[in-house]
DNA sequence: GTCTATACGTCGATAGAC
DNA sequence: GTCTATCGACGTATAGAC
């Protein structure tokens, strides 16, 4: 199974996707050159060849991985067992928090350089980022609905609770101030306030 | 006063900084060349230099002029005449709001290209940057402070309501389904909501 | 699988003519 | 104030040796 030297094609992919999620994130995707990368993983900038097409490829992958993992995640996260629209949004709101707040780089790449993205791959990220999107716009919908919430417009009302969520990433660093479940307690309070949620 | 021929000193300054500002939010700071930015206000490469030190030079003016202007129009902002939490954050949110949808590319740069700044350049927009959040974080506080606000950490309410008003950007557009008055009063409810503010 | 060598283009910035 | 010409460095990507 494993090969003998200190190459490996799998574990050499796999760092490939590590190095350029580290510099993307710290410098921007345009900003960071093919020898960098492979500086960075102690090889020569031809050999990355050999594990991916070109540059381009190797942030759509990146972005790719990141969408999928994230849609993933939800699908196999257990769902309370109410139609309660405050417990679902309870729910979706603690996922989001605990997915992204260890992913930092991956979730700051995903949104600087969805630009760098070539259309169809743009429109590929866009499609899945969209997907999520909808997970809460049919809990607030719903809420909406049933009277629960108290939402003017509900896409609005998305896109706001979305950002005010990842937002979190732009200053939360562990070993600060807050602990993961008072930024969690903190957050959620918000945003069933926001939605005028009955409590 | 004014120069006589088609050339004139200030006339291609302003033009530098708006070519600049324009290709840096499309393309980003690092994928964009002082070449580009030569051809779009037709001159030559060489010519830019008149005019900035360097590339970087002009990055940070741009996002040092967009600070400015930010904090001085708070300052000219006529303030509401009440002590009450709620109304001076009501104030807060419309001027965020109608200083900031206007300017989607300026506001898209300075939180985008952060990271191009050299680190002294960096200090100082984090430094206005900071004083900008603190205008609020003030109103949150005293809100918290007389009663009026449920508030459990004033600074990640801050941030969670910057983000919030901020990320409107992302998807506002002009002449789409929503007024600016619409858009302003749905995250205004929105924002009162989230720090339990009485209505 | 990784290396060296290289093709070929573009970069930021400067020098000096006009 | 703008131009052309140019420097030296670096960019992505490929070819072919080992």
């Amino acid at each position: 199974m494993a090969r003998k030297s200190g190459s490996n094609g799998e574990e050499t992919a796999r760092q490939l996707r590590a190095a350029a999620l580290k510099l993307f994130s710290r410098d921007g995707y345009a900003a960071v050159s093919m020898r960098q990368i492979a500086r960075e993983i102690g090889v020569q900038a031809g050999a990355l060849y050999l594990y991916t097409a070109d540059k381009q490829t190797l942030l759509f992958d990146l972005l790719n991985r990141h969408m999928e993992d994230l849609l993933q995640a939800w699908e196999q996260t257990p769902k309370p067992d109410t139609t309660d629209p405050s417990r679902r949004l309870e729910s979706f709101v603690r996922f989001h928090i605990r997915f992204h707040l260890p992913r930092a780089d991956k979730v700051f790449i995903s949104y600087m350089e969805l630009r760098n993205l070539e259309p169809d791959n743009f429109a590929r990220i866009e499609k899945q980022r969209r997907k999520y999107e909808g997970i809460l716009q049919d809990i607030l919908a719903d809420g909406k609905a049933s009277g629960d919430f108290r939402v003017a417009d509900v896409k609005v009302a998305t896109f706001a609770i979305i950002a005010m969520l990842t937002g979190m990433n732009t200053w939360y660093r562990d070993g600060g101030r807050l602990s993961v479940d008072m930024v969690e307690q903190i957050y959620l309070d918000m945003v069933l306030s926001s939605v005028g949620a009955t409590r």
